[in-house]
DNA sequence: ACGTAAGTGGAAATGATTTTCACATCAAGC
DNA sequence: GCTTGATGTGAAAATCATTTCCACTTACGT
């Protein structure tokens, strides 16, 4: 009965410090954003919603996030960040949308087995990965059709 | 007996419009550079090289370059971008390292095929991947071992 | 309640990349 | 070789995300 929309946990902010106002909304804002969003985008949000946190307290919040793992990071084709809350304990990968900033959770462990067999028979320390999929989401595909190339039926 | 050092080809400044003095000097350097590198980087060693290559210079070929297909990018955590030439005709993925740019390709298969299949099976339209994986080499963990930790024998 | 370490926010700094635009130079076509 | 128009160049300025500063709050253990 109840519904499962995603929620923000005490414990998410448990793991970055003090429990501020702000970083309660910053949280809450992420969570509702239910998809990859800017600290940009996200500081217009919560401004427009009448909840001024500081653009410096909304890039703090969200790196504190990142580096508590509760937090996804995606870097854009334009360099800027995009940050996901993230659903469980465990490391992702997303397919997201450069359109719409939609994001889909994919099964990603072939690419960990993959990645983990480099890392040990490379010879290099501490080796990490970033796997990023992007492109464009069926509804935003759609919207693009009714535009250009107008193939008439 | 001819060394088989790599070199730039006529083949990659055709693909990017006029033969400028310039253009050769850019992609010579990155050819010579051997690893990933950035922009403000190769033009910091142009100049000193006494090959005064404007900065603007340097950007715009190597992003010619790699929107030809004859360079790979980086993104390092900083978010600076780093390109190396391309030694063959495809595309590739490496392991980098953080501390000197030393670069490795590595064998992609795998990841390669579980992108395509989630492209197929995802309804996503133009779906691209970004894969990258970043560590210590050999030697600059050596160099780093002598500096703190110091666990003497 | 108090004291204080931790957090906040507006403004300024940073730093990579892009844009501007007056000037130089490729590469055709004679 | 010489003219010429499209293309390329570069110094400086603009952009823009992110970080840093620092005087002022605030959370929270005592
Ligand atoms: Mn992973
Ligand atoms: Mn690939
Ligand atoms: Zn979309
Ligand atoms: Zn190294």
């Amino acid at each position: 009965m109840a519904d499962n929309r995603p929620r923000a946990t005490v414990h998410d902010m448990a793991l970055i410090g003090r429990a501020t106002q702000q970083r309660a909304m910053v949280l809450g804002a992420l969570v509702v954003a239910e998809g990859f969003i800017s600290a940009q985008a996200l500081h217009k949000r919560l401004v427009a919603d009448g909840s001024p946190v500081g653009l410096s307290t909304v890039y703090r919040t969200l790196t504190a996030l990142a580096e508590a793992g509760r937090a996804d990071v995606f870097r854009d084709t334009n360099g800027e960040r995009l940050f996901r809350h993230r659903p469980g304990p465990d490391h992702r990968h997303y397919l997201v949308c450069t359109q719409c900033g939609l994001s889909l959770p994919v099964e990603s462990g072939p690419v960990e087995k993959w990645a983990d067999r480099i890392a040990r028979t490379s010879g290099f320390a501490d080796v990490r990965h970033s796997v990023e999929l992007s492109g464009v989401c069926p509804d935003c595909g759609r919207k693009a059709d009714q535009g250009q190339t107008s193939r008439s039926s």
